[in-house]
DNA sequence: GCCGTTTTCGGCCCGACTGTTTTCAGTCG
């Protein structure tokens, strides 16, 4: 799948015309085909094979002669030729908040500067408070978020690590060198940012495998640090270490690798691991230690070993314990996909139910639907339920906008005719702590909401959410019965495992939804299930691992 | 540059906030 590749280089191409000031509806098609492309299930490169790659949306002729390029070379014509005039440095100072196409095309040409790092200097020289438009409090913002940068810069979210560690781990169980292997480290425990990506591996030639390993495609640097060590680079720039043992210390090197750094120290303080030689689990592991069997999310000294000691570790809701998508956005407002082809998604996964939560009226660039356009796709929806020949059903809803106020983008008299309504924050994210805390308090406290929606609105590899008083929300969700959401979207993943442990412990509901654009995004499921178990959550505690009788009942 | 049950040209997502200004351009969602 080379299809991330393809889409990276669209969107350069859309930068790079953007910072040159060409016509925005051309930018927009470039956009759009990258956004198709990456959301593609199919391999590009097998679609351009075939010459059916006309068939994906947004993409033309021109832009379909230039993925054939980009396949064939890695790059095209187009691409190089744009970026002898617009320096690729200047596209990686596009991720500075505050910093747009314009601003950058004017630092560039009064200032000359092309590269996050000779901006910071510019700044903190205070060159860039000269450049028409920028002022003293942009150049402080700038060096404020080149500071933000630089600290996630050496992180990668769980969304790229965890495919990729999974790619990559199918390809060594290929070779008949390895005879186990499995991803372990952070990724295994599911952080939602990792630093690298580790694998162990059980093999009793090391030697030979670093030329076995070098020829994974995704490979970009690979290093042999010791005989039983392998560090390199993956595509696209994730750092991996390979560590092999014998096959005998293979689950108590899976224990020790797995756990946080406080978690392994303590599990195995003033013990040899010689005497866990030729266990056939990580249960047996645990076992030998006097303690039940910690799932690798648990295990980061939070509690664990002590729960896991007094026989009183939670059950972790898994996969398939849910039972519906409660947040889900279709192409009446900004999702792409037919009502009738999510659910049809949906029935695939095995769910009972889907809600279709398209955004409130205020929303605009998203498309959000006026209160006639919720009612007639509430005409829609009653019908593709009715022709339905199974128990599968489509929930009405919405995800209303929480306007600045508190005050909802719907009166009572449209949320009460929903199944679910879930309620977000989406503009205003920098209002006051207080006002921020009960603007979202009184959403919670509407009898019609049933859900507030990724709570803190933080973006991981992009910003930090907005402040609030967690406490004082999770007080209002328990008074009126609301539930919280944990969005499962990698980008997201809000709230996160520390808000939803503690939402859990004052016996707030918790729904876990992928706030799904398109259908694949569904799976993102999958993300959402982990750091529910991160958070030590179990199936009663989730909202959606309801049947749909129960779920109806509940939402009553 | 893409698209089409207003179809081969003329549309294509808009409104609020921020920081710069002195009436507004740029950014963001």
């Amino acid at each position: 799948m080379r299809n991330r590749e393809v889409a990276t280089v669209l969107v350069k191409i859309a930068d790079m015309l953007q910072i040159k000031g060409d016509n925005p509806y051309k930018i927009r098609a470039y956009r759009k085909a990258a956004e198709s492309i990456y959301h593609l299930d199919e391999d590009i490169a097998i679609l351009y094979e075939k010459g059916r790659i006309r068939e994906v949306p947004g993409i033309g002729d021109a832009v379909a002669a230039k993925i054939g390029e980009i396949l064939n070379t890695g790059s095209c014509e187009y691409y190089d030729r744009l970026s002898k005039e617009i320096p690729v440095g200047l596209l990686d100072m596009l991720a500075v908040p505050g910093l747009g196409h314009k601003s950058i095309k004017l630092i560039y040409h009064n200032v000359g500067i092309d590269n996050l790092d000779d901006l910071l200097q510019a700044c903190q020289r205070g060159e860039i408070r000269n450049v028409p438009g920028l002022g003293v409090r942009s150049e402080n913002n700038i060096i404020k978020g080149i500071a933000e940068i630089k600290q996630r810069s050496n992180k990668t979210g769980l969304g790229i690590a965890f495919p990729l560690a999974r790619n990559f781990l199918n390809y060594l169980l290929q070779s008949p060198l390895i005879t186990k292997a499995a991803i372990t480290g952070s990724t295994r425990r599911g952080k939602e940012m990792v630093s690298d990506i580790d694998i162990l591996v059980a093999s009793n030639a090391p030697l030979e495998l670093y030329g076995f390993i070098k020829d994974f495609p995704a490979i970009t640097q690979l290093e042999q640090v010791d005989p039983d060590l392998i560090r390199g680079e993956l595509n696209p720039g994730v750092e991996f270490e390979v560590i092999i043992v014998a096959r005998s210390d293979y689950f108590h090197s899976l224990v020790w690798t797995t756990g946080s750094k406080e978690h392994r120290e303590r599990l195995f303080a003033g013990i040899d691991r010689q005497g866990f030689k030729d266990l056939q689990s990580e249960t047996e592991v645990y076992t030998r230690l006097g303690l039940d069997y910690i799932p690798p999310e648990l295990r980061e000294n939070h509690g664990e070993i002590e729960a896991a000691s007094a026989g009183r570790l939670p059950k972790l809701i898994n996969l398939p314990d849910i039972k519906g998508d409660l947040h889900v956005h279709s192409n009446w407002s900004d999702g792409v996909e037919k009502i009738q082809d999510l659910a049809l998604a949906a029935r695939s996964l095995d769910y009972e139910y889907i809600a279709i939560t398209d955004h409130s009226k205020s929303l605009t660039i998203s498309g959000g639907l006026s209160a006639e356009r919720l009612q007639a796709q509430g005409k829609v929806i009653d019908a593709l339920n009715a022709e339905a020949d199974d128990s599968f059903r489509i929930l009405k809803g919405t995800e209303v906008d929480i306007l600045k106020t508190g005050e909802l983008d719907f009166p009572d008299t449209i949320l009460k005719e929903l199944d679910i309504v879930v309620a977000s924050v989406h503009s205003n994210f920098k209002l006051d702590p207080d006002d921020q805390t009960q603007r979202i308090v009184e959403a919670a406290k509407n009898e019609h909401v049933d859900i507030i929606g990724h709570l803190t609105g933080r973006l991981l590899s992009r910003r930090r959410g907005y402040e609030i008083d967690v406490d004082k929300i999770i007080d209002a969700c328990v008074r009126n019965h609301t539930a919280l959401e944990i969005n499962a979207h990698p980008d997201r993943l809000d709230i996160d495992e520390h808000i939803a442990r503690q939402a859990k412990e004052y016996g707030v509901k918790v729904a876990i939804n992928s706030d799904a654009h398109h259908r694949n995004e569904l799976k993102l499921m999958a993300y959402g299930v982990t750091t529910a178990r991160r958070g030590w959550l179990e199936r009663g505690d989730i909202l959606n691992t309801l049947s749909l009788d129960h779920l109806l009942k509940a939402l009553d």
